[in-house]
DNA sequence: CGTTTATATGAATAGATGTTCATTTGTTAG
DNA sequence: CTAACAAATGAACATCTATTCATATAAACG
């Protein structure tokens, strides 16, 4: 439909760019069906929380995550639904069997 | 419905970062609707043919782009539909306004 | 108040990666 | 065959980026 401007192309490159990371693609799923505090998302990865924040904090300006400080937790869940049908599809890309022509 | 596996967030990563790159974002952009040769990527995007060429060596093993030879020139263009979803939705994402509560 | 726990931030660094340039391979034409 | 064009490849380099460590902010609790 849209023409996607040259401009656009930056923007969806930039989005492309902060899943492409093992670590944030790991986070990323974490919180795809769950809220989880940054130390839960840590100890399940087995990251040290530093690490992990620095990577929320690309994630939340990436509004693929949403942060909701409750107490001393902050909880991160996937912002919306967008995220979740790329991650499909991609797996749908990765999980088709390679083109018989292929060499 | 899928667990989703560690090694899958690996496989699923690499794709994304290759898509992270918008030299090669704008290469896959290019040859989603039509067939282009290397040349007229190149041209088309103001990269030089080398440039072109590594960053396509790297679509094709990923299976985002496939290549088709004829004569001296080589045609490309996209190896399914699955990347074509996985940017229709992220442009979704990205067109989405800002949630009010940020800040 | 001070202490403890949870998260965020900043600097420093080792490793990865995009780009350029030079060269090579492949294909067609004369 | 040689020449010319198209694409691919390899090395070299400058830049970026993920990670670590130390430190700071935030909140609950005594």
């Amino acid at each position: 439909m849209s023409p996607l401007a040259a401009d656009q192309a930056v923007q969806l490159a930039e989005m492309f760019r902060i899943m492409g990371d093992v670590s944030r693609l790991r986070i990323i799923l974490s919180c795809l069906d769950e809220e989880l505090a940054v130390g839960d998302i840590a100890a399940r990865l087995d990251l040290s929380p530093s690490l992990v924040s620095h990577h929320l904090r690309l994630l939340r300006a990436a509004r693929i995550l949403r942060a909701d400080r409750r107490g001393k937790h902050v909880f991160y869940a996937a912002a919306d639904d967008h995220i979740r049908c790329v991650i499909e599809d991609m797996v749908a890309h990765v999980r088709e069997p390679a083109a018989e022509d292929e060499q």
